[in-house]
DNA sequence: CGCCTGTCAATTGTTTACAATTCTAGCGCA
DNA sequence: TGCGCTAGAATTGTAAACAATTGACAGGCG
């Protein structure tokens, strides 16, 4: 059959795909607060379907770390500690890490010009003084890095992980600056995978991440991953 | 309150929570075979629940990537091609990585003689002859491994690595030898966290992760994440 | 004979209702 | 005041029924 219209299949998103996703979204943009319960009944009205669905949906957040669950008493969103967000960013860090990895040993200058061009989307928005758009760019670089890498895995851990950036960023949304440094970080790392320099690269990309982890914790990293 | 006895607090597993664990099991040791079916009526009956928990179990597997649904037509098991188990040793290297990162800051000394023990019991099961002994032997060392980093995150993550690792073991029971240069392998790594050397403990990882992902595909990995 | 199409059986997806369990809060009582 | 008990409310688990979709198969048409 002649392909006449660039016709993409249907994918028809399951319902509990699509209450999962507006879910998550609501959790990592703060409409609903850490810490707070999430009512089945409340919820399966306010989203229009029925318990089933929801439940298979929340299960799926449960999964993911955003939800815990009390038995008989429900679920709740996670309250994230200094300690856990310090944990999120081994892991992030490590994730990060192997997709530079990845990175150098692939098109190593695709992928650098990419970067640098995620960086002065980044720019701009610091330009506008957007704080929305300032932290959308700056998760959109660390996304762009990961999916470069062209890893299923490491792309799979790291949307989950940005989940929870996200939903830190969103809570102590005051205390996010974008500053000269905040953009030259970034800069560096992607040069570094432009030069397919990879230990440059991974050094800068931990430098960076202990930064980030310290603007969102009072205390200081007192261990680096890096 | 005096703590007389150790006592853990009581944890009312959810239904999901236990028939995901089963289930996770059956598909971990071959009980089902890659790319089959897992019909809810038939399940359902099986196990001695009804749907609903069911289907929420199946969505967790799910989102851990050990299923895949097919909408109105069901759940099957994953069949990991030789690229996608490569992609899973990717992230299994980066997070066992990450791990000796965070033992070398630590106490490397405890953490180093804790992994030696665990070589002890893999030499012990290397000389009764047992497979499955030999496979549970090194996949408690790489467990251990994390779990001594003490990271929740990372923990998480592996132990749905080390499900689909097993996965793969299983299927390709007849290929897994081990030799002499396995066990010492491990006695290289363990040795170099005892040292405090992380990047030779890293190095060491990353080559055997290499040799493992080499006996479980036909092609060699082209590409190191080390 | 080959291809398209309509029907049918089977399975999943969804909704509803109800029973069971458990936590919380309030009350009475020593 | 402190304790135990009880009623209410919430979640959790179960069951049944219905809707929707898929894949297969038989039959008609060119």
């Amino acid at each position: 059959m002649p392909q006449r219209y660039s016709l993409e299949p249907v994918i028809q998103e399951s319902t509990p795909s699509i209450i999962a996703r507006k879910l998550r979204y609501a959790i990592a943009h703060g409409e609903v607060a850490p810490g707070s319960q999430l009512g089945e009944a409340e919820l399966a009205r306010e989203l229009g379907v029925s318990r089933g669905p929801l439940r298979e949906a929340m299960q799926r957040l449960t999964q993911e770390g955003l939800l815990v669950s009390i038995r008989n008493r429900g679920l709740f969103v996670i309250e994230m500690t200094d300690a856990e967000i310090r944990d999120m960013y081994v892991l992030r860090t490590a994730i990060e890490s192997a997709a530079c990895k990845l990175l150098v040993r692939a098109d190593h200058v695709a992928a650098g010009q990419d970067l640098l061009a995620k960086v002065s989307e980044m720019e701009k928005a610091a330009g506008t003084g957007d704080r929305a758009a300032m932290s959308d760019a700056d998760m959109a670089f660390h996304e762009h890095l990961v999916a470069l890498s062209g890893s299923r895995s490491l792309a799979r851990i790291h949307s989950t992980l940005m989940t929870e950036t996200r939903m830190c960023l969103t809570v102590l949304q005051d205390s996010y600056r974008v500053t000269e440094e905040w953009i030259a970080e970034h800069r560096g790392i992607a040069e570094a995978v432009l030069g397919g320099d990879g230990p440059l690269a991974e050094s800068r990309l931990s430098d960076h991440e202990d930064d980030a982890l310290a603007r969102l914790t009072s205390t200081p990293a007192s261990v680096s991953v890096g």
